[in-house]
This record gives structure tokens, sequence and C-alpha cells, in this order.
DNA sequence: TCTGTAGGCGTTTTT
DNA sequence: CGCCTACAGA
């Protein structure tokens, strides 16, 4: 391997950042500056210059797409070589580790993995064996404080230890409680996989000492954004020979409410004596205006990182601003402007995303995006993976593999319903307590019991069909395992049976977990890996999928997406919309001065985004839980220069007269005026996103006037002229 | 045990 | 506003 090629094209900060090898280096990644780039070359150098096996090697960063595109660029460099390098993000790596050695923590390597909904159904639990009641105590905020002490790294002792008033020491008790509960699902949940391999390292040296001798070298990624219990992790697996790079930007910490602490990158320096500094301070992202905009408004955090970001990109435009009177109109504007820049600069909707800060907002946009017939896709939201069919399905697997496993068993032993409801349960459960054995093997207890009544039928049937189950779902493929699973609980006679809308989409979504499960392949093993079966390795990639994992950057659409789901990713049109107090800043999140600071550092993370075009947009008026609200302007717009921005900002008076402060600049209302004159049938046209087409039809008069066109590449389709945005071809 | 409906409640952001 | 839960009735 080449030095020359493996360093070829870097600038003398990031070449420095890759030539560093030895011992830790802190680099301090600024937006836009190039830190996959040099994290990519840096794992190529290490490999292709410095002769180190690959499989010495741990990256981790927190999502699998960035993961994975980090893993498939180092191929891109250094071929074969790779293999047995470790791309992944902190949960995979710790489920890799832990499914190997959990049996030292009583817990078996078929653990499950918890999500969010399993977990608070255990929460539930736990607080009904205390005699609480779930309607009092608020299951959601005691799961809140359990995931919280995970990220700090404390077990239920130290968070007993720490209480200091009576309402702490019942909500430690009831961790504890939660814990047992989920060692006796035999489950573990995400704040558990990283604490957990913490406590196998702590406990078992010789299992630490296995995994230290293996990396050594060790990088991680986005480090700002990391918890004290992951922080722990790193400091474990490197503190004998302290070859870690860490690459992070303390002014896109956005993640402090998870547990992060931007301690971690800010102190670096001081817990790993002789660090090496590597500022990247060049952004080669965003033209000046956008650059300088984003820089001003995080200045005004108290504490910031001390990055001085110099643009590399010459000229550019300034900052677009618009206020709408409502949240429809912004959605409108937003859109009209997007097919409008489509069309007359030739650009592809996939150079198009729109942020907004919380996922509810997402809902007007998509109706302006179907009523103009844009194509778009919303990243996060409900996501494909929790939805209830879907968990149903993969919750039958589940219990097949693990059938300690509680939380899928409680999911599924009436889906469909087949007799054996609460009571049944309650009383099984309650059996299954006094013996000291799992949930299914109390329900078969009770079944046996003869006090069952009419439940006992129901119950020796269904221990049957997980028997069955757990028979064929070990044999065969990820999607025949599925497949089976569907037909032989007759959950999918049950939605075939029901013939609604709802039933059919719901069958679409079991047909589209089939084809996923059949794309899913089995990645090339780690000879360090226990052996598992496909269906296994398949949940748990399942389990630990992100919002942006499933995003696809070449499909041509428009991206929707929250701030959060937007960072480390780039577009060259950019809306931030939503600029409005309580939202953005978010009012729960800017009680104190922490929460705002965060808040700033997600708009800043918002607009470097941004490569060519940023438009920042609010409403005056919202609809919120059905009912009208009035907003006041963001305080954030007004920390942005107004020599950057197009036009005046609103005024910070609320109520100011329509119109007067608004900017309306492209002028949306005549966008679609201009082509309001009739087009005659058979007239040929163009289409922002359809392309040319000829009009077959023309139906009703002034603004509810539709077009038939069948466009050469797509079709007929049928669209409203006002929001047609034709132009004659 | 199951199904329909009326109220209540929520929204921050997520591996 | 829309989802989910709790509850009443069969």
């Amino acid at each position: 391997m080449l030095e020359s090629s493996i360093l070829e094209g870097l600038n003398p900060e990031q070449r420095r950042a890759v030539e560093i090898t030895e011992g830790p280096l802190l680099v301090l990644a600024g937006a836009g500056s190039g830190k996959t780039r040099v994290l990519v070359h840096r794992i190529a150098y290490l490999v292709g210059v410095c002769g180190i096996p690959p499989e010495q090697i741990l990256a981790v960063t927190f999502t699998n797409k960035a993961a994975g595109e980090m893993r498939e660029r180092v191929e891109k460099l250094l071929g074969p070589d790779a293999h047995g390098l470790w791309v992944t993000t902190f949960h995979s790596a710790c489920v890799r580790i832990l499914r190997r050695d959990a049996g030292h923590l009583g817990f078996s390597r078929g653990f499950a993995i918890y999500d969010e909904d399993d977990s608070l159904s255990l929460v539930k639990e736990a607080l009904r064996r205390h005699g609480k009641d779930p309607k009092v105590e608020d299951p959601r905020r005691l799961r809140w404080r359990i995931d919280q002490w995970k990220n700090k790294g404390w077990l239920p002792a130290r968070a007993a230890e720490a209480a200091h008033d009576l309402e702490s020491e019942e909500a430690a008790d009831l961790y504890a409680t939660y814990q047992r509960l989920l060692v006796e699902s035999n489950a573990l949940d995400f704040g558990d996989l990283i604490l957990q391999t913490t406590q196998l390292f702590e406990r078992f040296p010789e299992v630490l000492a296995h995994y230290r001798r293996r990396w050594n070298y060790v990088l991680v990624d986005e480090y700002q954004d990391t918890n004290r219990v992951q922080y722990e992790l790193v400091r474990q697996l490197v503190s004998e020979h302290t070859n870690i790079c860490v690459v992070g930007d303390p002014n896109q910490s956005i993640y402090a409410w998870r547990g992060a602490n931007v301690r971690n990158i800010m102190d670096f320096e001081r817990e790993y004596p002789d660090t090496q500094v590597v500022k990247l301070e060049r952004n080669y992202r965003s033209t000046r205006a956008i650059l300088e905009g984003a820089s001003q408004v995080v200045a005004n955090n108290e504490t910031s990182g001390d990055l001085r970001l110099q643009a590399q990109r010459e000229g550019g435009e300034k900052i677009r601003f618009f206020e709408a009177a409502d949240d429809r109109e912004e959605a409108a504007f937003v859109v009209r402007q997007i097919l409008a820049t489509i069309r007359r600069e030739a650009r592809s909707p996939r150079d198009f995303a729109i942020f907004y800060r919380t996922n509810a907002q997402s809902r007007s946009f998509e109706d302006e995006m179907l009523r103009y017939d844009v194509p778009y896709t919303i990243v996060g939201g409900m996501r494909f993976y929790e939805r209830a069919e879907v968990k149903d399905a993969l919750a039958y697997l589940r219990v097949a593999l693990n059938p300690a496993d509680a939380a899928a068993l409680r999911r599924i032993v009436n889906a469909p319903p087949r007799g054996i409801g609460k009571t049944t349960l309650e009383r099984a459960d309650l059996l299954a307590q006094q013996h000291g054995v799992t949930l299914l093997e109390g329900l078969h207890r009770f079944a046996a019991s003869g006090e069952a009544g009419r439940a006992t039928n129901p119950i020796r049937e269904f221990s049957m069909l997980i028997d069955d189950l757990a028979r064929e779902v070990r044999t065969r493929t990820p999607s025949d395992a599925i497949a089976h699973v569907l037909q032989r609980t007759g959950y999918l006679k049950q939605l075939e049976a029901d013939g609604t809308p709802e039933a059919e989409a719901r069958l679409e979504n079991l047909r589209e977990l089939v084809s996923a499960a059949e794309d899913f392949s089995v990645e090339s093993a780690d000879p360090d890996s226990e052996p598992r079966t496909a269906t296994e390795l398949f949940l748990d990639q399942v389990a630990l999928v992100s919002d942006v994992d499933g995003w696809d950057r070449r499909a041509e659409r428009v991206s929707l997406m929250t701030v959060h789901s937007a960072k480390g990713l780039e577009f060259p049109f950019v809306y931030v919309v939503g600029l409005e107090e309580g939202i953005f800043p978010h009012a729960a999140s800017s009680r104190d001065a922490a929460g705002l600071e965060e808040e700033r550092r997600l708009f800043y993370v918002a607009m470097t985004r941004a490569m060519e075009r940023l438009t920042l947009a609010c409403a005056r008026e919202r609809r919120r839980y059905g009912s009208r609200t009035f907003g006041v302007p963001s305080r954030f717009l007004r920390e942005i220069p107004e020599s950057l921005i197009e036009g005046s900002l609103p005024r910070e008076q609320r109520g100011a007269p329509a119109g007067e402060a608004s900017l309306d600049y492209e002028h949306a209302q005549t966008e679609y005026d201009e082509t309001g004159s009739e087009i005659p049938k058979g007239m040929r046209v163009r289409h922002a996103v359809f392309g040319i087409g000829t009009v077959l039809d023309v139906q009703g008069r002034g603004p509810a006037q539709k077009l038939r066109i069948r466009f050469d590449r797509v079709g007929v389709k049928t669209l409203l002229l006002r929001f047609a945005n034709l132009e004659p071809a």
C-alpha cells in the first residue's frame, strides 16, 4: 500500500491527525471539516502503511449508518486487507462482546435486547410488584430515571447509596426489582448493553485482558456525545497502551438529555496525559454566510469549543428567511420553493432537506408534498420495526429462541386472541413467581393444575405452538422463520379475515418484514464471536437499527427529518422550519441555561448541514393539539447578524402586521398565478418532477381545476393546476 | 374474554 | 387533533 495514495488529498491538519498513530489523540473537528475522511484514512494508514493487522483496530460510531459508510470507505482504500477490522457502534460492539461472555453475569448467550417498549412493560411489572399504582408513579418517568442511572454507570446499589430522600430510595429499590426482572427474562435493555459490558470487564479481568490484547488501536467518533459509561468502557480498553483517538466537536454536543457528557471531550487532555491535539477548522461544506451565521449563533453560548471555522468555499448567497401566517403556509411555501428550485436550477429532489425540531411537525410538510406530488422520505417518526404487527411477529421469534423473554411473551400470548386473558396471565405469573420459573412455564403449570377453567385448552395449544416454533425457528432462514410464524400462529389468517384497509396495511408491513429478512445477510463472521443462527443475528440487527440507518442518500427524494437525525448529513439546500419560541428552542428544554445552550447547538447543527442555500422559516400561528397557538419568532433568528440575511427579520413583538414583517421573496403566490391561465388539451408541458407530458384532459374551473397528463416517463397523473407548477415544454 | 367507545393525555430530541 | 388506555357491556 502506497503511503502517498492514503495521504493524498488531505490538508496538513488532516494529515497530522492521520499520521500520529501512537498515544492519545484528540481531533477537534468542526462541522464540515472532513472528520470522517480523517477517520477512514487513519484506519487505512494504520493498516496499509504501519502494517497493523486490521483485527487490532476498533472504530466506534453512534449509528450503523455511519459505521457502514466508514467501513465501506475503508474497504475501498484497502480492499480485502480490511478483513477482521471492527467498525461498529457502541451498542453492536457490546452485544458481540456480551454474546460471548454474558454467562459470567447471569445471562445466557441467547439473551434478548429490550427496546423502550419492552423495558417499559418491565418497569410497570416492577411497580406492580411493589404495590404501586402505575397511574400515580408514572412508569415512563421511572424508566427514564433508571436509564439515566445506567448512563452514569450506576448499578442499583449505587443509586440507593446516592438516594437521600424517601422518593429516591424507593426509585432505587424499584431499579433493583427491574434489574432482577431483566435477569429473569434473560434480557438486557439498551443501557445495559454498555453498562453490563463495563461490569463484565471490571469483574472478570481475564475477559478484559482478552480484548485489551486484541485491540491495540481504538478510534471513537462523535466523542462529544458519549456518556459516562461509554467513557468508562473506552478507558477500560485502552488504559494500557493509550492508543486512543477520539474525534468530536463540543459545539455539536446535542445528546446531554440522553446522558451524554461534554466533559468527556473537554477533559480528554486531562484524562489522558501527553495527548496530542489536532484542530480541523477548514470547512469545506458551506458557503460563507451560512458558516458565519452559524458561528455567530453558537458564539452566544457561555461554553463553546474554541474552534474557529474558516469557509473554504468562495461566494455564495445570503441566508433566506420566511415568516408564514400559519403552519400550513409555512409548509406550502417550502414545498413550492423546492419545486421551483428543482425546475429553475435543474436540481434533484435529493438535494433538499427539511429539518424540524419535533417529529410532529412533519405532518404538514408531508401533506404538501403529497399535494404537489413531490417525492419525499420521512426519516424517523414511527419506525418500521416499532409497528405493532412487526413487533408481534418478532416477539414470536424471540420467545421461540428465548423462552424466558417475558415482555415478548406478554405481547403475543393473546395475539391473535386465543382466550388467554389478563386474569389467566396474572395467575400464571403468580405461580411462576412462587416456583421460581419462567412465565411460560408458569402458564404450563397453571393449565396442568386443573384450575385454569376454560383457559386450560387455549394454554395447552399455546404451549404446543411455542414448542413447534422453538423447533422450526432454529432450523429455518430468518425469512422462512417469520413466514412460518405468521402462518402457524394464525396471525395472517386473522388479518386477512379482517379485510379493512388498516389490516391490509399491516399485511403489507408484514410482507415488507419478510422481504427485509430475505435481504438480511450474515456478515463474514468474526472468528472471535460465538456461532449464532442467522435469525438470532437478524434479531440483534433489528434491535439496534437507528432512524437514519434506512435513509438512502441516493434516492431521488426530498428528505424530512428532525435536527437530531440530521447530524452528520449534508444537503445543498436546507430548510429549517418552526423557528418559534417554545418549539425551537423547545420549551421543555430551555428551562435552564444548559438546556438552552444545547438547543442553540442543535440549531448550529441544523444550519451547518447546508452547503449552498439555507432557508429559515417560522409561522405566526400554528395548530397544536387541535387548537390554535400564536408564536413568537425564535430568539435564535435574532442571533444571526442581519447583514447575512436577505431582507429583514421579523420584528420582535408578537402580532406584527401581516406582510409587513414577512419577506415574501420569490413570491410564492405568483408562482402558480403565472401558470393559472388556461391550458389547452394536447399541450406539451413540463413538470418539475415528472418531466414532460401531454395534457389529456382538463376538469373543472378556477382554483379547483385539475389536469390529467400523460407523462413520457411516469405515465398518467392527475394534478391540481394551481399547484402543479407547469410550464410549456 | 372480547369489543366498542369515551375520555384523557401528550410531544422534545433517540442508541 | 389523534392515539392510547380504561372501562362498560355482551
